[in-house]
DNA sequence: CGCCGCTTTGACATTGCTCAAAGGATGTGG
DNA sequence: CCACATCCTTTGAGCAATGTCAAAGCGGCG
């Protein structure tokens, strides 16, 4: 039963509903899909004291170099992680939402190799490093579960290296489109599920992509042209995923969703 | 004195000289820098039983989609891991050297999400997952050695997100060879340590840049003109540390040494 | 000696970038 | 309810960085 309800609240929280009165929900619900945890786990979990934060776009959670005491987690809308090279061209590395833990990296490192931003208004969890630890010591069932979710993480970020390396503005574009669809729901089933609004701007796209936003755009409405993607403003409309998955290059195995 | 051993051990592992009595000192000796590992805790690693295999340059350790039941800790030699795009592009993810256990997600994730390639002919050692998860269950401090190295790893592959995505072919071979170098030790400052031959092929440079190698041949060539760099095939001196760093746009952070 | 793998060179093609400006939404104050 | 500011998105024209293709050099090795 403690299963039902955080699977319920994960299926709401795809939909961007997260009620605010079980903040870890979401992130609890990640977690018995990595590994089983008990009544206990769970209890310790949610016995994570934290304090909450609302930040807007592009806002910095965390600065490269910073040192860290706190683990942000989600609650509503959307991170992502960003390093800048000395001439200040942005690199964004991943994309986070309700439930991530998006600097669990820093429980052992102690300074941040990258900057933490929201994509829009967000509302942050900042728990303390050391109810964290505590928990991993004294619970294997959760350790082991933050892990399975930073190795995840990792092979995203090798997913990502291949990318932005080896495949063309197209592909590339349309690669993280898929990425995005499918960790939002596994795949675009229902009429509800293949209409969604992109949380970014274009110029953010462009950002997890290296290129820049003007060709982002043209890549777009390339993509519109060969009839893969519908699309009005920051809405989209999946209209032949199949084939979209194709022209992406793109096979879920890496996000080990199963 | 354990510790003097192992870090004489570490040593000998950077010029390449990997006793054969001891496969195991360099991954004890990393290790020892990542946590403090008791005797105990040394004896469980060389504990570990494995089978050993020679492969040639290129060859495979790991294919992408394999299942894993074993881990490969690299005993001589160097190897990367890989990816290959559907039309065949290979993209490097990583450098790995012996004492480095390049797959060690493989604990948790069941299936590849990508190859692992020897670089020239290396020795591998598979060890069992069972052996490593079980010093992992009893042995906390070896648990955190192994979690901070991963971390580690992941830090690597944030700065290669960026270094792919947002630097251009001069920045990017040159930031390369700063990461090599200093992971091989630290910052070259003897007349030995400036003098160092590079393991791989342009071919090779060209694959973790996500360049052609004919561009990589001459990028090198103008790292060259520059002073940066003097070169007769893979033998590299380092001419001016600082100025080659300040143009690879390279800060040793992410790599966690200290 | 002759082969093989790697490196180097040259000429040309192309993808994606730059710069600059216009077009639309949405929101705010008068 | 209009005027205007702001933040995205879209368009165009020209250009630069990097890729492609093909061939030649060059060292080591059997």
């Amino acid at each position: 039963m403690e299963q039902q309800t955080a699977r319920a609240a994960f299926d709401q929280a795809q939909r961007g509903l997260v009620p605010r009165d079980d903040p870890f929900a979401p992130l609890i619900a990640k977690l018995q899909r990595l590994a089983r945890l008990d009544d206990d786990d769970v209890a310790a979990i949610r016995g994570w004291p934290y304090r909450s934060q609302t930040v807007r776009g592009n806002g910095y959670l965390l600065r490269d170099g910073q040192m860290v005491r706190d683990c942000s987690l989600v609650l509503e809308g959307h991170a992502f992680r960003s390093k800048l090279t000395g001439v200040g061209q942005r690199q964004i590395l991943s994309f986070h939402r309700s439930g991530d833990m998006v600097d669990l990296h820093h429980l052992e490192l102690r300074t941040a190799d990258h900057n933490v931003q929201a994509l829009n208004e967000a509302r942050i969890a900042w728990i303390p490093i050391e109810a964290i630890r505590a928990t991993i010591d004294a619970r294997p069932a959760v350790a082991r579960a933050l892990w399975r979710d930073t190795l995840i993480d990792g092979a995203i970020q090798r997913e990502w290296i291949l990318n932005v390396g080896r495949r063309d503005a197209r592909t590339r574009i349309a690669h993280l489109l898929c990425e995005l669809i499918y960790r939002r729901n596994s795949v675009p089933l229902s009429e509800t599920q293949r209409r969604f609004e992109l949380p970014m701007s274009q110029e953010q796209i462009a950002d997890a992509t290296a290129l820049t936003p003007v060709h982002v755009n043209r890549m777009l409405q390339h993509l519109e042209a060969e009839q893969l993607i519908a699309r009005d403003r920051r809405m989209f409309v999946v209209q032949d995923w199949d084939a979209l998955c194709r022209v992406a290059d793109f096979n879920p195995a890496y996000l080990n969703l199963m």
